[in-house]
DNA sequence: AGGTGTGAACACTTTCACAGCA
DNA sequence: TGCTGTGAAAGTGTTCACACCT
């Protein structure tokens, strides 16, 4: 129950989770592995042995129950708590970031937003005042705050993660464009614009030269 | 050279190009394998394995041209040119998304907005004015585009994209939290950043269980 | 010596196929 | 019968180790 779990596992259940949601305000009732690996696109097996790397939800001939299964999923994600997250970055990203409903409607609440312009210390988004982000620490210890979503350019990046970790932050979720270092213990997810549009450029210059993928015709 | 290529390889080929443009830019000469895999965060080995996919684009006992490597990687995943983009969604992250430099600087360039919304429409942002999402065939023939970022609400983006790719569109960048349904040739990569947040949630609530994944002290 | 290119070994992930319970 | 849970097989991706070129 405590081996290696994959990332694209975890992906996954993070996609279940959202299937089950709709399910559950539809009704609920039970699910099956295959109706699961169908709205999910992946396949019934697939489905089977991501849960059952935490256990045994289901029930043999039925499948399972929506509610309970959802349950789980969000214990084992530790989605069945709320986590207070602070911003750092208060830009285009960092504002539309905080405007995004979705974070919070999953437990993620961005309790205090951070930069380090001048011009934009004090002003008031909603309910959140911008703070000096030279008070990280402090921010920090106040919320007794675990993550961090970093939306600063990308010379600043590795400075304001080193002060943060170093303040108690144990993960990351990375908008600059740079691999950060940090000690082990301490998680960083990157997300990268444009490197998902060059993947997309290389799929559609790839399939201009003819390879093989198959359309038939 | 048209054997399958993974994902990782591409997202591996991305980060490669950036480090290469840095050395570019700080004089050129030489990489070796050794180098490269030192500031990607990866090992000699792969990123040697990676570039072999490809071809052989190095000098045995010296390593690899740093301009003419970039020129290659750049080829490869078709960043020789210019790629129209049309962005449907002028809402937060749609915003944020057409002031993001990165991506003019890589060659793809927002050459139309979109919006549903009446209020939005006839917009100025910069030299760009906002259209009616009702033109969206109009907009792509107009500009021969090949690639979408959507960036709207969950429930408008599989219409949305039916529509694009029934006007010729065959990549898709999409930011709503939808598993979308295309036809083969049509290529899709998602940006989910509530996923992100939920796998670094299970990564700290793991942590906090004790597996092993080591720090040893 | 120094560093690439690559087959072979290894590790990890996904799919298959079926035993077993409701 | 229907559908889960899971070992075993197949498939992919990564690392090793070394021949070979400069």
């Amino acid at each position: 129950m405590s081996t290696k779990v994959s990332d694209s596992t975890i992906r996954r259940l993070s996609h279940y989770l959202r299937i089950l949601e709709t399910l559950e305000r539809s009704g609920g009732g039970t699910v099956s592995s295959t109706h699961l690996a169908q709205a999910a696109g992946t396949t019934a097996a697939q489905v089977r042995k991501d849960l059952s790397l935490f256990g045994s939800f289901g029930k043999r001939g039925l499948g399972y129950q929506v509610a309970d299964l959802g349950d789980r999923i969000r214990g084992i994600l530790g989605l069945d708590r709320s986590w207070p997250v602070v911003l750092v970055g208060a830009g285009r990203i960092g504002s539309a970031l905080f405007e995004y409903r979705d974070f919070r409607r999953r437990g993620f609440e961005i309790v205090s937003v951070l930069d380090r312009d001048a011009r934009k210390v004090g002003v008031r988004w909603g309910p959140i005042e911008i703070e000096d982000a030279a008070t990280l620490e402090a921010v920090i210890a106040r919320e007794s705050v675990e993550m961090l979503i970093l939306a600063v350019p990308a010379p600043a990046a590795q400075e304001i993660v080193d002060r943060a970790v170093a303040a108690g932050v144990r993960g990351v979720l990375n908008f600059a464009p740079v691999r950060l270092r940090t000690p082990d213990g301490v998680f960083v997810h990157n997300v990268n614009m444009v490197m998902e549009l060059e993947a997309l450029s290389f799929d559609l210059t790839s399939r201009e030269h003819g390879l093989e993928v198959g359309r038939g015709d």
